[in-house]
DNA sequence: CCAAAGACTGACCGTACGGTCAGTCAGTAA
DNA sequence: TTACTGACTGACCGTACGGTCAGTCTTTGG
């Protein structure tokens, strides 16, 4: 099996592993931690479950393995989105739209770590924050208080609050989906940039009328 | 024993099954489905696990009539809400504000539905939405739609999509209380009118400067 | 007072779980 | 060829799971 030897070659570790994590990964973004049996990852990776216990050093293991790598991409994405230039509007749109296409792209890595931030375990909770949203949360804020500090965004507002709003209808839409598509007036469920585009309409403009400053409107009639 | 009789005269249930179904929500509000035992629950209720089979079929009767009575309590409240009067920006700021504070209050109903609902299971969200959901996104779709007809929302904005970013605002809120109580930016993590007044202000006003009407600002100086 | 009914229990059953281990097998360097 | 290494497996272990059942208390209607 030459591919077997190339494969790990590339990746630097076995074809085996890479079965197993890429399993592992589809089966915990299903269910949760306790409901993935070991003998189900073995089965959908197409090894023994003795196997695992060769690379991984316990269930445990293998799962933080998948969250922690889960989370750096995830902080690797927002970081770069957060760098992005332009007018204070144009940022907004594009964060909450590449964040949302994102989301989805990654669904499965997605919600591994969104079960695992909404679990209710504080300590867990302590320490995603410590080294995943802490960063991410921080950059956020400072795209908003730029706005502040430019007059752009309105300066009694919260600027953290408006962050978590932001990022809050993304997650919640990504969350939602499932039920949303079964909701006949939710048309947009199956529309990504039509969500983003007029919920951050709606975040900037208001969902009052008479009110639209001259450059608004943007995608609302897309 | 006097108390058990009396109380069972008086809800129509025993003691011991009392206790079960107390027992049996909080665990399920904590934790998920598979996680969460039998023996587990006994031990929290304080009775025999042979006790849960006397009063409960099986261990998926016992989660069904949790999740039965959540959800009509949910249905409950919302079709109250949503039924208030007075002018649309009033509607909208006590419904969030209202739905937010019973989230909280309810918090282990809640987390047991929300659970549900984000499970990704479809069969069980299309039930969920013929059962609960549904009614209550049409009742919300419906105060938006009346906010058009009076010339109050803006026209170009879909009303189920209004809908769903101020019940996802709540939810995302309710959700993420203990990842934002970690971060020190979110001070209002712990003071929930001070984010439902800020967050409807957002909504209604959005967050660009000088676009204010003349009755904006609720709540936002607090 | 006494049977019928319902609340309740300890002991038990088969199953699936996470984890271990001795051992096989292919590739590799000496 | 030989000795070694890492990938991999089937069989097994103790435990905890959901569920059952015979039987014991406790309350209640006649």
């Amino acid at each position: 099996m030459q591919a077997r030897i190339s494969s790990k070659a590339a990746t630097g570790r076995s074809a085996g592993e890479a079965a197993i994590l890429e399993a592992a990964v589809k089966l915990f973004s299903e269910k949760g931690y306790d409901t993935v049996s070991m003998r189900g990852i073995a089965e959908e990776a197409g090894v023994s479950k003795a196997n695992i216990y060769h690379h991984f050093d316990s269930k445990e293991a293998l799962y933080r393995s998948i969250l922690c790598a889960s989370a750096s991409q995830l902080a690797g994405l927002v970081s770069e989105l957060a760098g992005s230039a332009g007018p204070f509007e144009k940022r907004i749109l594009d964060f909450a739209t590449e964040h949302l296409s994102r989301l989805e792209g990654d669904a499965l890595s997605s919600r591994v770590i969104l079960r695992e931030a909404f679990s209710g375990n504080d300590e867990h909770n302590k320490l995603l924050v410590d080294e995943v949203f802490g960063g991410i949360f921080e950059r956020m804020v400072a795209i908003f208080e730029a706005g502040q500090r430019a007059g752009v965004l309105r300066n009694e507002l919260d600027a953290a609050l408006c962050a978590t709003l932001l990022i809050g209808a993304d997650v919640f839409f990504f969350q939602a989906r499932g039920i949303l598509r079964h909701l006949p007036q939710a048309g947009f469920a199956s529309d990504l940039p039509r969500f983003s585009a007029q919920m951050v309409d709606v975040m900037l403009n208001g969902m009052l009328a008479g009110t639209l400053p001259a450059a608004a409107g943007q995608g609302g009639e897309g």
